[in-house]
DNA sequence: TACTTTTGACCAAACGTTCAGTCAAAAAAT
DNA sequence: ATTTTTTGACTGAACGTTTGGTCAAAAGTA
């Protein structure tokens, strides 16, 4: 205490910045979380900031404090969810996918689906609004290409017919589950048709 | 003029309100068209009632003359056109699918993919909002669950393994076809994809 | 005149955002 | 040990704006 008085002349601080950090922290990840729950099931615009705020047992104007705006607030949420979904695919960034990595990628997308459905949700009702997508767009779109391109290289080491074709017909069916499922998880067999899956793209040819 | 008031005897307001009736639903496909390209394009919140009635050539006020509500207007909209697209299958309504109405309902498929895309972006928007699609699930369900019935029973008939996740599998294909189509017309190979589709679907087994 | 159609000013409600002020906690001073 | 000072998380009333919806009046048509 004495020794932190004589240590600390300029910098007094009430409170410890490590304690202010991890409260802020916690606070922070509970209006996310929170945020991308509503923001899924309501929708961006039918959500108020007084909604989420209540949600997360904050007062409006503290909201103000954690992001500087609604649309900040979602922009972070939708990315770093993009960032965490694609991360597992090409996992050593060697630009080349191997068969491995094809099938742990498919694996990963379907736990994903299972315990991240809000976030999927989320993603599906944006792309859905070019307005609200411009947003994201540029961070999307890099991400995007460079799997397709490494998915394209991959059928045509797999000896497919048209490996263009076929990367965009297994984007779309990946995609296309993805929707089914969240759209009513309770009636799809999501373990059986990832069998299926990766029976047809992995083990055959 | 007076040829028609001749002709017109018992009828005080005849051949003016069959023009009446011609010019209010020529208007009324008008406002109906520009607020499904609104609701398609920048969603169903952020699409001002005023904006439609801007895009349409005609005053607010004009608006609830022609529709009760917004919500009656997105309503109108998304259930014909629901109906529309839903029609092509099983065409002459017997319960059956054959080979060649299922290759129909394909092509028709993609045709109004093609034709319409500004209705497949509203839908799926809408499928990705409970709290807006509550106002459509009880017309939706009744044809959706016939829909995958008789998709089932197809396969079933074509000696797939498992009719009933083969039949999942093939609505979420086409969706998942539908959803890239929508989100980025230029690059979707859709011509080839729908080959492709109906070769495995159709030709095969 | 008798009617329908059309308009845009208007309303209450809800929105995102701001901000002056409160408070508990901890450091510093006594 | 006690008191004072300093901090930033926190609140909620208030703001300007936008919304879906209404309505009296004007315009158009017979």
């Amino acid at each position: 205490m004495t020794e932190r008085s004589v240590l600390n002349l300029k910098n007094m601080v009430p409170r410890t910045e490590q304690q202010y950090e991890q409260i802020r922290e916690q606070k922070r990840d509970l209006i996310l979380q929170a945020a991308l729950e509503l923001f899924a099931d309501e929708g961006f615009h039918s959500t108020s900031i007084s909604k989420i705020a209540k949600s997360a047992g904050i007062s409006k104007g503290l909201m103000y404090n954690y992001f500087e705006s609604k649309e900040a607030l979602l922009k972070e949420i939708v990315i770093s969810g993009f960032i965490d979904l694609t991360g597992t695919f090409d996992p050593n960034h060697d630009g080349i996918l191997t068969t491995e990595e094809l099938e742990f990628f498919i694996n990963q997308t379907f736990e994903t689906l299972k315990s991240n459905t809000k976030y999927w949700k989320l993603y599906f009702a944006i792309m859905m609004q070019p307005s609200v997508l411009k947003m994201f767009e540029d961070d999307f779109a890099k991400i995007i290409r460079s799997i397709f391109e490494m998915l394209e290289e991959y059928f045509r080491k797999k000896g497919y017919e048209n490996p263009e074709l076929e990367s965009k017909l297994f984007g779309a069916i990946l995609d296309g589950l993805a929707f089914h499922y969240v759209t009513d998880p309770s009636n799809f067999p999501i373990e059986e048709v990832k069998k299926t899956l990766i029976n047809r793209y992995v083990r055959k040819h």
